[in-house]
DNA sequence: CAAAAGGTGCCAAGATTTGGCACCGTTTTG
DNA sequence: CAAAACGGTGCCAAATCTTGGCACCTTTTG
């Protein structure tokens, strides 16, 4: 039998049976007292958390909270969780936020430092503003659905973001743009976007956006966002 | 070298290369030709995406985007996740939901069965009310960080929740519930518990509890919580 | 067509894992 | 107290698994 189809078992055998005796594991799974002492040690290695009692009517056991899972992730997705946990941690006080914050780090921790980096950089790209205490919870988000994907794949995999924009004078314009961060002061969103063929920064409102669509294949450079009063909208934001 | 020391080597490889060829990767980690091949179908059985192409000019590639990270997770901590995407979906329209259903969806899927019928259950024990669009956002979480440790002991292992309460009279009591639920109807939250000496569920507002502490193992029964109008204090909240 | 690339089946040589054994330290029980 | 029932460790030969080499197949490109 495979190793690790064995210590699969070991495991299952445990949970199944809350406590167990190396004698009876041994039986159970079908391999020597040595071996399964062995496989332990290698559980133990792998992060389980395994008691064992010693002496007369001791035995093993699978700590019921340590269960653990070992999921595949793609960074993407952990950028999403990672966002999730940050907001939830900005809205308020919602119990469990440090265990999430846990089981996080763990993910971070089990990527490859590149990716880490990488990631921090994602993440780096969502400037989130104060939320007044007063702040209308359901104007958190008005950033359209139908936005998404577009927006994903262009943020993610950094492609150049062609969509029509409405400007504050109603005019209609197409532009293609390195999407560099996304802005939220609530209850508005702001997309930063170099735009190359005017050479500068421009922000764009997310509900003036339609039809967003991510280019192939770009990789543009990523830019020092300025967040400067000058160029930041919060004063259109302080008027309304 | 060991089998997966040697698995990390060529994914390491890959990922620095970007793509490479089974002859390369021969050399480069030491290994034979078919070695390496058959090290690429493990990796593929694992879960990696791994493109080739065949031919003059061919080779291996590792998926950029599918760089995948296997963290353990304790069960709780996923609870913890669960919660935060789900209060993230429920707070507005936020990018990248999805994304992280996803990631969540696949740490689900590494559970067992049992394991996933834990996490609903705990689930289950989150009733979060509806919140009206002019709730105020600071309001969502009015549950004391004091609190906290306490109630997570007691909520995830089951145990029973010792607490002073002081009643809405200012009469202080001291009580032992069985914690069954955790009602949220911001701006105040509750814990529904069953009291084992009245016999009956009680409801206490977070704000008036004090000084919480998990008792030792009792494993108590769930129970079916009703939500009827007599037992949930709607009316006091609608009362403000 | 020839060369370069991925992919497969087979087998003996080489490396690792396994089982058995002796033995140690604890704890419970008669 | 002594024996029994536990987990835990070191050692070694036997059993098992992994590896490398080889022949050969298919696809693509110049």
């Amino acid at each position: 039998m495979n190793v690790r189809l064995r210590h699969d078992a070991i495991v299952r055998t445990l949970r199944r049976n809350g406590t167990s005796t190396i004698g009876a594991l041994s039986q159970e799974v079908g391999a020597s007292r040595r071996t399964i002492l062995r496989d332990i040690g290698a559980l133990r290695e792998e992060g389980y958390v395994i008691h064992s009692d010693v002496g007369r009517g001791g035995g093993v056991q699978l700590d019921p909270q340590s269960l653990h899972t070992t999921a595949k992730l793609l960074v993407p997705e952990v950028f999403a969780l990672l966002i999730s946990v940050a907001a939830m941690r900005a809205a308020g006080n919602l119990p469990f936020a440090d265990l999430a914050d846990l089981g996080l780090a763990k993910i971070e921790r089990s990527l490859s430092a590149d990716k880490v980096r990488d990631l921090r950089a994602m993440l780096a790209c969502l400037h989130i503003g104060q939320l007044s205490p007063l702040q209308d919870l359901s104007d958190m988000g008005r950033m359209d659905a139908d936005l998404l994907p577009a927006f994903e794949t262009a943020f993610l995999a950094r492609r150049l973001l062609r969509f029509r924009y409405r400007d504050a004078r109603g005019r209609e314009t197409q532009r293609e743009v390195e999407p560099q961060a996304m802005l939220v002061l609530p209850p508005l969103w702001y997309l930063v976007g170099w735009d190359p063929d005017r050479h500068g920064f421009r922000h764009f409102r997310m509900d003036r956006i339609s039809s967003p669509e991510a280019l192939a294949e770009t990789n543009f450079r990523r830019r020092h966002v300025p967040f400067e009063d000058d160029v930041c909208p919060y004063n259109e934001l302080r008027n309304r």
